[in-house]
DNA sequence: GCAAGATCATTTGTGTACAAACAATCTCGT
DNA sequence: ACGAGATTGTTTGTACACAAATGATCTTGC
């Protein structure tokens, strides 16, 4: 008679071959938090992510609707929303309300937003250069094609 | 004489040559917004992806300390604890007090929670498939290579 | 000109994600 | 045996991210 597996009870090898590490979405999260923690050591004036890209895109399409902003920087209305109130808050940006269109709120960087787009530019290039780091340049440039298929 | 370039003041192209779309942490968050969709649409029992993925590993380790749980989950201690308290609440997950070290809290599936991990599978393959559609099947390999990197 | 439907912005509620501060408990060196 | 330092877990506060509901305003078709 064959001796039983010692296998007690724990630490049980998943019969189906569902492997968490070999999964998109699992790695992507862990990917994302380590971009997260290098810009955040990195950029001035701690800024997030979404608050540099939300002035990155006000200065490159000049004075624009809050939803349409939430668009163009991939946020949703509530989203945007808060992030926008809070740039207002620091004086980065300024918000009026449209003469021709009672339902919208038009948005713009103030001088210091603009000033730190410029001054935080240069660093979140470092940025994504040191998020890409562990890969060769051709293999960055390969990431990037297949990640932007991904969006 | 030459006719002034008729640019206002907006839709000021950038000088620097920095491009959003260029920008792996920009890309990186509307793939996992993406993935996170494809997700929420697919899963059985509304678990979301760090939720499912807590339970899979605690499938795999066995009753584990809540701590560690997150660490082999990627998440911090404040969010495997908000994680976990959800998934107890639902009577997915079972916990209590190590006899051998007062500090820590065991976890463990109950029999809900592992028949939810073996009926959530399926879906979660499905998932990970759907997410990378877009990509060949050589691409996929490749990008899960590089993704791996980046963690 | 007007009603139906679309769009814009806001609010509320839930769920990650992380920093920082904290108390309880354990470990290790002496 | 004991105290310094580490580890575990909790709490609070801030910041995305999205669903769903709401009110105000605009656009369209007729």
């Amino acid at each position: 008679m064959k001796p039983k597996p010692a296998t007690p009870r724990a630490n049980v090898t998943p019969a189906s071959g569902y492997r968490l590490e070999q999964q998109v979405g699992y790695v992507l999260r862990q990917a994302s938090q380590r971009h997260a923690g290098i810009f955040a050591a990195r950029i001035p004036e701690a800024l997030t992510a979404t608050q540099f890209s939300t002035l990155v895109r006000l200065q490159e399409v000049g004075p624009c609707s809050q939803n349409k902003l939430g668009r163009l920087t991939s946020m949703d209305a509530a989203t945007i929303k808060g992030v926008t109130d809070r740039l207002i808050q620091r004086g980065l940006v300024e918000a009026w309300l449209d003469p021709k269109d009672g339902r919208r709120r038009l948005l713009a960087l103030t001088p210091a937003g603009l000033d730190l787009v410029a001054r935080a530019i240069p660093a979140a290039m470092e940025i994504t250069a040191a998020t890409l780091e562990p890969l060769t340049p051709d293999e960055r440039e390969e990431f990037l094609k297949l990640l932007k298929k991904l969006r």
